[in-house]
DNA sequence: CTAAAACTTAAACGCAGCTTTAAGTCAAGA
DNA sequence: TCTTGACTTAAAGCTGCGTTTAAGTTTTAG
C-alpha cells in the first residue's frame, strides 16, 4: 500500500502521514524504490491517531497513548493516567463554557451606552471577576 | 499614564498593548517625547479586551465588538449578532466535550491488548463514528 | 517509449497572539 | 551629570499541526 492509498483510506493528506512518521507516531515502513509501502493495518493505526487527535489529544500525547501498544497488558489501564487527566481538562472546559455562555446571555441585555459604564458594571459582577482571575 | 503603568494596571505585558494598538484594538495615544501617554480610562478598555479574549473571542472579533462603542445605541443590541453566534459555538463545544468525556470514560474500561482489536471495536461504536465524521 | 501521475526530500509558510531580541532613545533619582 | 530603568522600533521567534513549494525520481497507463 503506497502512501497515497493510505492517505485516501484515512481521509487525510499524504504529507500529514509523513509528518506523523517524523513525529514518531508511525514507524518508518519498508520501501520499494525509495517509496513507502505500508501494511494494511497501517490504516487502523492512522485512523486511531485521527480519532485521538479529534478527541483533543496532542500528537505527543497520542505518541504516549500508542507507545507499547503491542505488549500484553490491556489498553485501558495503560491509558488510565492520561485519560483521567484529559477528563479533568474536559470538565474544566465544560465549566468554563457554561460560565461564558451565561455571561454572554447576560451581556446581551446590557443597556450601557458608554465604555466606562459597561466596564464598571462588568467589574462589579462577581461572575466576571472570577473569570478575570482565571486569565493566564 | 505610560505604557508600563497601563500594563501593570491591566496585568499584561507592555508589548501586548503595543500589539493591540497595531491590530487596531487600541487607538494610538498621544505622545510625549516619543513615548505613549494614555488617559486613565485606557485601563478600562484594555481590561475589556482581556475579558473578551478570556471569553474566547479572537482579537478581530473583539475589534468588531468594540467598534462604535461611543455611539448612542446600547451595547447589548450591537453585540447581539456576534454574541448569538458565539453562544452557538459554545454550545457546540459543550456538546463535543460531553461526548469526548463519556468516550474517554468508556475507553478506560477497554480490555483490548492489540491495536486491531481496539480499533475494530472503536470503529463499531456509533458514538465514535459520529465523532469521526465531525473531523475536518 | 513516453507522458502523466504519484512519489521523494528539505525547507518555508500559515495560523493567533503574543514574546523576545537588538539597538537605540528618553526620563528620573542621587 | 551620570546611571539606571523605562521606553522606542522592526523583525524574528515561539507553539502545534500540518500544508505548500521546489526540484527531482519512480511508477504506471497507453
Amino acid at each position: 500500500m503506497k502512501i497515497g492509498q493510505l492517505a485516501r483510506a484515512a481521509n487525510l493528506n499524504a504529507s500529514a502521514i509523513r509528518y506523523y512518521e517524523k513525529c514518531g507516531l508511525l514507524a518508518a515502513p519498508h520501501r520499494i524504490g525509495g517509496q513507502r509501502r505500508y501494511p494494511v493495518d497501517a490504516v487502523h493505526r492512522v485512523l486511531l491517531i485521527r480519532f485521538a487527535s479529534d478527541m483533543g489529544f496532542s500528537l505527543s500525547e497520542i505518541k504516549l497513548f500508542l507507545s507499547g501498544l503491542r505488549d500484553n497488558t490491556p489498553v485501558g489501564p495503560r491509558w488510565k493516567k492520561l485519560a483521567d487527566r484529559k477528563i479533568l481538562e474536559i470538565e474544566a472546559t465544560l465549566e468554563r463554557s457554561l460560565r461564558l455562555k451565561s455571561l454572554l446571555q447576560h451581556l446581551l441585555h446590557c443597556r450601557c451606552t458608554s465604555l466606562q459604564v459597561c466596564v464598571e458594571r462588568l467589574s462589579l459582577s462577581p461572575t466576571l471577576r472570577s473569570l478575570a482571575r482565571r486569565s493566564k
